[in-house]
DNA sequence: ATGGTCACG
DNA sequence: ACGTACGTGACCATT
């Protein structure tokens, strides 16, 4: 038989240094429990023991100490962060069916002893894992030593036999025991002799085999006299240490070998622990997945929900239309990315199946997404919005999305499928006849329905998130037309230009090389050329255009890579990028995505519309290829200020509402303010300072930031950002009200209900809880902003609807929508763009949206 | 898969 | 003493 013993508390510690804070949305750590299990996982692999035994230390408790910058670490060394884990650690080896061994006054080193000597005794094989090196004495020809560690997030396992130990430290396993007893060991309060150390210790045992051999020749052995002076003053020192650095093997534990054989894993318990702790990756590395969550909990716990699902599987879709009037579906439907392919449905009790369903729409699913009197709950709705909108009709009546839900609830998370969920939010599956995929849905869309109306977020899921998708897939089908010649032809026109660039600054170097690899430019600058480096990065020195624009005067070779970068970021994002997004009618389109952003922006993927060049003029010349549809116009409108004005409302600060009221140009009469001069006085190198600290001020601010990003020293920076405070006092409240509001809820929100969990607030690590500050300040204004575009948004395509216009919302980003309309039709859309911004909602300020109008996106950004 | 870089708001 | 502004996505090189 083989035992397998861990040292849990060995493990865990060096997992927990080995990789970055984790948590979960709910502020957990979960960084040193994800180390564990993956070092663990990796010595069953390897070792494949029949039995398996997880020491733990019984350490007195550990107290918190509230202090006035937050939480410390305890006395013991033992931060809270790592405190923390350790009951789910062990909850979840229990789960898997792994036994936890104890002992009351013993130590985790002694249990793995323990366990090393009774295997020994009855001829089985014992591998022991632990981080640290003490256990390597138990090593003989039955028991190896695993050191396992955690380095840059990865495990590391070093397995220790006898030849091994007699390779790094020439002596035997046991030999190691006198070592430690003279040389001592600080961490462990072993004294050892005074005055000798490691490289004298070891060279005493290897010399004279052992302490006892020592002693009884200590007059007769050839050492220094200094040495032996030392050995004999430290003599009792070093028996006791001998004692104190011997592990024991006598714990009174369960020696059995047959009790530590895993027992059968819950795999209910074990994956919604996972789910719980977010480690969505390795459930499949322990061979579990989301779905073992409803095959156990029914087997095994009969049925707990008192919903309990029939499944049928042929259906008439005409009989159950009308049984379906007025009541609430719930119901999955499956595409193939296009089309519905399979539709799942359930009312009261009873699941409808649809098999071999037809793509596209029937007669009776049409009607039955139609009808509004039928309230509906599904998960992902915006793909069915897209497919109605194809076939040419409005899927009405849903009440209730989980996917846009479970966003709502921690937009933190990075996937928001429904087994996952399920497992995080402790859903118990219904009873069902067979597996249908509902018996999960049903009570996972009730359970996050309760959350979702027990923290507010009602109106902001039903009269934003879910019309919000109808939005976005409409502006999906619609794709926005570009002229892709002339995509290709600009690409073309930049080859000759790079590859006289490339040429010249190889030739500059001295040799060729790739340009476009940060590690070889690095060399090449900084080694090669020694010209002064800047900043470094984590594998070698910073190439970043703020480096390099510093040492831009210093060799012409510079401004050549700099140029380079450009037209080679132009070329291959964007032309040959957008090139290969381009479809059949030519026309792009993108994907956007509702559930991505912490502060409840969109995003837009495959290819990204929202970082389309237009900060410098060869770059902005991309706008001129998107283009309006042949006799359509682009009409485009940008919010001015809009996350300024969201500041200076929610904020309700007096001077700041006044100078928007006044329709000032904020900047500059921040800069007047700043300065204490009239605006008429305001310079445009002033005016762009007080910019940039109104764009610090957003973003959450330091002095040496904002120092940096205008150029003046520090203290300067520093007094422009007292001044701005004073002069906003509002703001200056505003901004210390929303992170002690932040660090007593743990979460941030929008006025819209929109939240953010901030478990970095809670860390006792200086940077994470003060980036955890800066985004507490940040994500109530960016949210806010985001959650007014898109009620904007919503309006828009519904006036355009109610109106019957054939113009289109086809793009948004952030603070800019673009609608693509006929000809005829671009005065009034761009009326209503504009007045639909404007009076997307009311705040303390005037919200300003100008527009304009032409036939590319370049001539129509107003 | 990750990191560096750079495009946007 | 420490590191340094919020939010994204795509591409390339490298592991």
């Amino acid at each position: 038989m083989k035992l397998l013993v861990l040292d849990g508390n060995s493990i865990l510690n060096r997992a927990y240094y080995g990789i970055k804070l984790l948590t979960t949305k709910d502020g957990i750590f979960t960084n040193a429990i994800y180390g564990f299990m993956t070092t663990f996982r990796r010595l069953l692999d390897e070792t494949a023991p029949d039995a398996v035994a997880v020491a733990f230390d019984l350490k007195a408790p550990t107290f918190r100490h509230k202090s006035y910058d937050g939480y410390k670490s305890n006395r013991k060394g033992m931060p809270d962060e790592l405190a923390q884990q350790m009951a789910p650690l062990k909850e979840l080896l229990s789960d898997l069916g792994y036994r936890i061994v104890t002992c009351e006054g013993f130590e985790a080193d002694d249990i793995l002893g323990t366990l090393a000597h009774t295997c020994t005794e009855r001829g089985d094989e014992c591998m022991i894992a632990t981080g640290d090196r003490d256990s390597l004495q138990l090593v003989s020809p039955s028991v190896s030593v695993r050191i396992a560690a955690t380095k840059f997030g990865k495990p590391e396992v070093t397995v220790y036999d006898e030849a091994k130990i007699m390779e790094v430290y020439g002596v035997t396993p046991p030999q190691l025991i006198d070592i430690k007893a003279i040389q001592g060991d600080t961490s462990d309060c072993i004294p050892g002799v005074p005055g000798i150390g490691e490289k004298g210790a070891g060279d005493l045992i290897k010399r004279f085999h052992d302490l006892d051999n020592i002693y009884e020749n200590l007059e007769t052995i050839d050492v220094k006299p200094g040495i032996r002076k030392k050995l004999t003053e430290g003599k009792e020192s070093a028996y006791l240490s001998r004692m104190l650095g011997t592990i024991r093997t006598d714990a009174p534990i369960d020696t059995d070998i047959n009790s530590y054989i895993p027992a059968e894993c819950d795999k209910s318990a074990a994956v919604s622990l996972m789910a719980r702790l977010e480690f969505f990756s390795l459930l499949e590395k322990w061979g579990l997945s989301a779905s073992d969550i409803s095959h156990t909990e029914i087997k095994t716990k009969e049925k707990k929900n008192d919903l309990c699902l029939k499944c049928i599987k042929e259906f008439s879709l005409t009989e159950l239309y009308e049984a379906f009037k007025g009541k609430t579906v719930d119901f999955i439907a499956s595409t193939d990315g296009n089309d519905i392919t399979e539709l799942k449905l359930c009312c009261g009790e009873e699941v409808f199946l649809a098999d071999n369903f037809t793509p596209g729409f029937g007669e009776f699913t049409e009607a039955f997404f139609a009808d509004k009197s039928i309230s509906k709950r599904t998960h992902n709705v915006k793909p069915l919005f897209a497919a109605a909108e194809r076939c040419g009709f409005e899927c009405e009546g849903i009440v209730f999305d989980t996917m846009l839900a479970a966003y709502l609830l921690n937009p933190n998370a990075s996937d928001y499928k429904e087994d996952l969920l399920a497992g995080e939010y402790g859903v118990t599956p219904a009873g069902c006849d067979e597996q249908t995929g509902m018996e999960l849905f049903v009570p996972l869309a009730d359970r996050l329905s309760e959350e979702i109306s027990a923290k507010e977020q009602t109106k902001l899921l039903t009269d934003i998130e879910i019309p919000l998708a109808r939005v976005l897939a409409s502006m999906e089908n619609t794709g926005f037309a570009v002229d892709k010649q002339g995509i290709y032809e600009y690409g073309e026109s930049m080859k000759d230009d790079i590859e006289r660039l490339r040429a010249s600054i190889c030739s500059q170097v001295g040799y060729d090389f790739n340009i476009n690899s940060p590690k070889q430019l690095g060399a090449a600058l900084f080694e090669d050329m020694k010209l002064p480096k800047g900043k470094k990065t984590k594998s070698g020195y910073s190439t970043s255009a703020e480096v390099l624009e510093e040492l831009r005067d210093i060799h012409p070779v510079i401004g050549e890579i700099l140029e380079y970068r450009a037209l080679t970021k132009l070329r291959s994002t964007y032309c040959e990028g957008l090139i290969k997004a381009v479809g059949e009618d030519g026309r792009i389109r993108s994907r956007f995505n509702q559930t991505e952003t912490r502060t409840g922006r969109i995003s837009s993927t495959e290819p990204n519309l929202q970082n389309i060049p237009v900060r410098t003029e060869r770059g902005k010349e991309f706008r001129k290829f998107f283009k309006a549809a042949d006799g359509c116009l682009l009409v485009d409108a940008d919010y001015s200020q809009i996350e300024l004005r969201v500041l200076a409302s929610i904020a309700d600060d007096k001077n700041m509402t006044e100078a928007f009221k006044n329709h000032s140009d904020i900047h500059t009469s921040t800069a007047a303010k700043v300065f204490g001069i009239p605006d008429e006085a305001v310079t445009p190198a002033l005016r762009s300072r007080a910019k940039a600290v109104n764009f610090g001020i957003v973003y959450g601010i330091g002095a040496f930031s904002l120092a940096k990003d205008i150029g003046v020293s520090r203290y300067e920076a520093d007094k422009y950002i007292k001044e701005y405070l004073k002069l906003y006092s509002g703001i200056d409240s505003y901004m210390k009200r929303v992170v002690e509001e932040a660090k007593a809820l743990g979460y941030v929100s929008t006025l819209f209900g929109r939240r953010r969990y901030l478990p970095e607030l809670a860390s006792s690590n200086h940077n994470i809880r003060a980036f955890g500050e800066r985004v507490a300040r940040n994500m109530p204004i960016q949210g806010t902003a985001a959650d007014i575009i898109k009620i904007a948004m919503i309006k828009v395509h519904e006036r355009l609807k109610k109106e019957n216009m054939r113009s289109r919302l086809i793009l948004q980003v952030h603070d800019e929508l673009i609608v693509e309309a006929p000809e005829d039709e671009a005065e009034k859309a761009a009326q209503l763009l504009s007045e639909e911004m404007e009076n997307a909602v009311s705040l303390a300020v005037p919200l300003t949206a100008d527009a304009g109008t032409g036939k590319t996106w370049y001539e129509a950004k107003a």
